[in-house]
DNA sequence: CCTGTTTACGCAAACGTTTGCGTTTTATGA
DNA sequence: TCATAAAACGCAAACGTTTGCGTAAACAGG
């Protein structure tokens, strides 16, 4: 290994002025020639820094924990996260900072001890944890740390990067209405079961309200997140009320596993009825129709989450964030169809 | 910050002692009096050994660099990455390791220099490199640097970790010629585009070789990994070729996009016609019908790609390895049926 | 030519560990 | 009781940097 040891040797100067130039600190100057020969010598030797030695003595290892609890075991989820992960990493990568991945298990009860061993080894400079799933154990090892620490979602937290989605369900709704929905199918999930849930429902409830219609009278059947919870719902809801011309679902999922069930059930979409979902899963644009959905815009979260740590490195006191979500118009939602509508209860009978 | 000088002061040993026993080093002996007070004095200070000093001293960081360059581009592949730096990420956290994220990208023909610092810096002890792409240029790099280095999938290395993609094509053809289908359509992709493509064709071939099928005369058309390709070959195979029965890809997602154009045209699936695929995508089991496939035991990658970098670490040579993949039966191949076969012309002119 | 200031550079301590080797204490044997 | 061996522990160097401070050289003004 070359250290800077060597490259002084070959320039001729002392270790000092050799590390002043090489990590060229802005408050030295250095003759030009001395410059020239330390540099020299640095890429003649191949000389590159000693990452532990320099973390050592300055208290920075320039490594950012990236704490994404469940990205393993939800692949749907898994995606949206690895949108995020890439922006940290692209960012990252720019400003000469690294990522470590961590996903801390659960070990009946407690946490992983590799994960909290990892956080007090003054491993990380900061960390950016994924708070949409329930990261209450992780926050607490968190704090005992004092880390410096970014939270993803709705995670209670000073420094937070959120999306709107009391905004999305707006839009989503606004969408539906503005396009002559009135009879509209709420695919949704158990109130208090997900805070971002709850907020898209209220979304959806105050676009109804400055539209005039009456959001409790809607119906309204709730899924668990899950494709097949979707397509129950869907079957249900079209069952009890036949003459429903759009279903608004709280995910992508329940809204893709709903059109494949009103598909079987003899419902073409959206010429029949149309669906909508959220997330703008990036296998909705493959989907049949191609899913009109909500985008989180996840792809800037890397980026913002970073410039809001590094802040919060700098010693000052980011604000938090919350990113507003876009209505992304495809083909699973169309105007209501009179055709159909009349037509309704003939076809219906063809299902099996 | 609390150092092991502090845990020696309060435990009244000298600094060494303290090391000694906290990193519990197997040759030497203390009196049972002397480590209880260490450790005591250790947790009562919520002593952490401080990672930076002790990389510089053991020239070790139990840092593993996960190399995976194209993990952001493509949302299909990124889920099997996934799997497999689960199992790294798991088998890390339980031996005192930690998993550095990177995805070297591409900065007009070579690499992103924040790689190469990374690799250069002495940061990580070993490498662990998706070598399913193209990754001639970062893998000129780890030679360069002479890192412990294992490689994923097909690029040639003395320390490899791939599936065997020729046993997966016939167990996959085997199955469906047990079936009992004899007219059977390939939806493949050009030769020599795909390494692993090519031998799971070969595979195919050798099953039919066994089982007196004509390979050659087999209707073949080729797509492009897309869903949408898997559909338009899929539609242009049972055009030219009404009789056949059974369909098998080369991957999920043309299997899935062949299924649906399939169903969308009037076959039933499995019923007029079997598609089987190949990888066991996540969505592959909640997709209707779900896929019979072949399962390349993916979550198994990550520890043994990982003992086979701690062997290298440890001076030893690692054996390369070769993975079995498995078939995954489940519901889109069955038994050719004769009624539709017969009926197959009149039924064809219902599609739209 | 002398004093004072700036410029350019070097000395050495410090960061928190690990570890080879030396030293002290205790146990062993005669 | 003494020599010897074994056990238990401490000293100090080393890992490769960064950085506060000191110093020599160059330069300015009088």
């Amino acid at each position: 290994m070359v250290t800077i040891r060597d490259v002084a040797k070959r320039a001729s100067v002392s270790i000092s002025t050799a590390s002043r130039i090489l990590s060229n600190s802005p408050k030295e100057k250095y003759a030009e020639e001395t410059q020239l020969k330390v540099l020299r010598a640095s890429v003649e030797l191949g000389y590159r820094p000693n990452f532990a030695a320099r973390a050592l003595v300055s208290g920075k290892t320039r490594i950012i924990a990236a704490v994404f609890p469940r990205i393993y075991d939800t692949p749907f989820t898994a995606l949206a996260s690895l949108q995020i992960l890439s922006g940290i990493e692209a960012f990252c990568s720019q400003n000469g900072y690294h990522v470590l991945l961590s996903s801390p298990r659960m070990h009946n009860g407690s946490i992983d001890s590799g994960f909290t061993d990892l956080l007090a080894s003054g491993y990380p400079d900061g960390v950016i944890v994924d708070g949409h799933f329930d990261v209450d154990p992780i926050m607490k090892s968190l704090n005992r740390f004092g880390l410096p620490t970014i939270v993803l979602g709705s995670y209670p937290h000073p420094y937070y990067l959120r999306s709107d989605n009391f905004l999305g369900g707006k839009l989503l709704m606004q969408h539906m209405i503005e396009l002559g929905h009135r009879q509209i199918g709420l695919i949704g999930l158990p109130d208090g079961k997900s805070a971002a849930a709850d907020l898209r429902l209220a979304g959806i409830k105050a676009a109804c309200t400055e539209q005039g219609l009456d959001y409790d009278a809607l119906p309204r059947m709730d899924g668990t997140f899950s494709s097949d919870s979707g397509a129950a719902a869907a079957e249900q809801l079209i069952a009890a009320n036949p003459t429903l011309t759009a279903l608004v679902a709280l995910n992508d999922r329940m809204a893709m596993g709903a059109i494949r069930q009103l598909q079987a059930l003899g419902y073409p979409v959206p010429d029949r009825i149309s669906v909508v979902g959220y997330d703008d899963l990036p296998q909705t644009r493959e989907f049949n129709p191609p899913l009109t959905t909500i985008n989180q815009q996840l792809a800037d979260w890397g980026s913002m989450a970073m410039n809001m740590l590094l802040e919060l490195l700098d010693g000052c006191e980011p604000k938090p964030v919350t990113v507003s979500p876009a209505l992304i118009v495809r083909q699973s939602a169309a105007p209501p169809n009179d055709q159909f509508i009349r037509g309704v209860h003939d076809l219906s009978g063809h299902s099996t």
